[in-house]
DNA sequence: CCAAAAGTGTTAGACCTACACCCATGA
DNA sequence: TCATGGGTGTAGGTCTAACACTTTTGG
């Protein structure tokens, strides 16, 4: 059974080509709409795709989720979701806020608790849903058409990530395990959106002691190969306890 | 028409007596047992107080709030809720998040959308509901018996509330119109939970300029008069603007 | 004149910002 | 040897923290 009018979204921030993304998908509407016709609980649903044609268009998307099944717990029911979508468990999650407008979904009344998830895109293959015809990943800068008030959604997300990032050092779920010290800078530049300076970046991220010098550099780059660093599992565990704050 | 799996609560803080106080309220059982057999919609939440003997009870308290009906915007549905409780408008109300745990209420399943609101206690009375049997302050250190998950409620909201407060001035909406320095400083001690150096605390809060001096002082007081002072509306507004930062 | 809280400045150290050049690597 | 990004230190200014005494008022 599922709570009609609640669902659950996840916007799932990936870094790739030195950019944010978010991880949205399309139905397969021939699927979803057998889907929807033999599954009764969701016979009232029908009406939201019946009564939104971009649900099954090619030209929007939207954010992975669905509604809330009764027998499963809010927060890990998002978890879930996450694992179906990315194959991961343990990654970084966050209740967003939970969207409650009138006309959000045209035609049906639904309120949805948005969850944001920070996973470094390579690590892992995308799984594709039973009923999706694609999974894809979007700079944020250049979303495609999306659905109902996912904009809003991802906006939201994205404003808690920019705030979140500043006082937690959350920001290292985005990157591969080892990595160089420019990708930490480039990405906090990218979700804060501006320059920072890197000798004074260096030294601040490095006087946290949050970093583990791997000994290893970057091979095959025409440039001065840069050091990896890996980040101290513990040390940030301690940090987030203590609930530091982090401005770079 | 309610959603019968979705609740709005409302954490109502208030400064009372140099303490944070909760606003909470009981059911008078007559009123409340005959408004759910009589109303057609509340039939299934019946079982809710059927099953949960606390919420009749002299000793269990619980949050204002109620369930969402299908025609109400989820924040706008939060500040009625208030605005029935306190007869205030305007008042400063945030969303803190979503309670969705599997056994948060035992025998149904609800979500609970938390809000805290900040208001200054002083300013107006309380509005009993038609179903309450009272409603009350509740110093934030020794609340009573609790129903349900409240506990965990008011601690994120309180939570929550010493987050915003070191980065946003919301502090004042505690406060009276015109208030001293003393009792701002006082206010900050509180929800942070921690003593601050008054000469530091002023030079900070005054370097602002968000405080008007209304140029008027305390009356009938056995030591020196204590400075009254305002808050600058507009420059509050810009300062949430530009998401500033508060840290005292 | 006493009790009680209001009000006020300075200094030392920490932290932040701005800024420019040499280094290592592969092509 | 060139192009590309990696890596490093210092000085000036700002912010923070610590700290103690005088003033005003009513009783």
């Amino acid at each position: 059974m599922i709570l009609q009018n609640v669902s659950v979204d996840c916007v799932i921030f990936g870094f790739k080509n030195n950019k944010i993304n978010v991880l949205l998908w399309q139905a397969e509407p021939e699927l979803l709409e057998k889907f929807l016709t033999t599954s009764k609980e969701y016979e009232q649903i029908k009406i939201i795709f019946e009564k939104n044609p971009a649900l099954k268009s090619d030209d929007y998307w939207g954010l992975i989720g669905t509604h809330l099944p009764t027998e499963e717990d809010l927060d890990g029911y998002a978890k879930k979701i996450l694992q179906t979508a990315t194959g991961l468990d343990n990654v970084y999650l966050k209740q967003v806020k939970t969207f409650g407008a009138l006309q959000r979904v045209p035609h049906y009344r639904v309120i949805t608790v948005a969850y944001y998830a920070l996973i470094n895109p390579d690590y892992h293959d995308l799984k594709l849903s039973p009923l999706a015809k694609s999974v894809k990943w979007f700079d944020i800068d250049s979303l495609p058409n999306v659905i109902f008030d996912v904009k809003d959604i991802i906006g939201k997300a994205l404003k808690k990530l920019r705030e979140e990032v500043q006082y937690h050092p959350v920001g290292f779920h985005l990157l591969p395990e080892k990595f160089t010290l420019t990708q930490l800078q480039t990405m906090y530049e990218v979700i804060l959106d501006k320059k920072l300076d890197t000798r004074n970046f260096r030294k601040k991220i490095q006087n946290m002691g949050l970093l583990i010098d791997t000994k290893e550099k970057q091979t095959n780059v025409a440039h001065r190969a840069a050091k990896l660093y890996s980040f101290d599992m513990d040390i940030y565990r301690q940090l987030v306890e203590e609930g530091l704050n982090f401005r770079i």
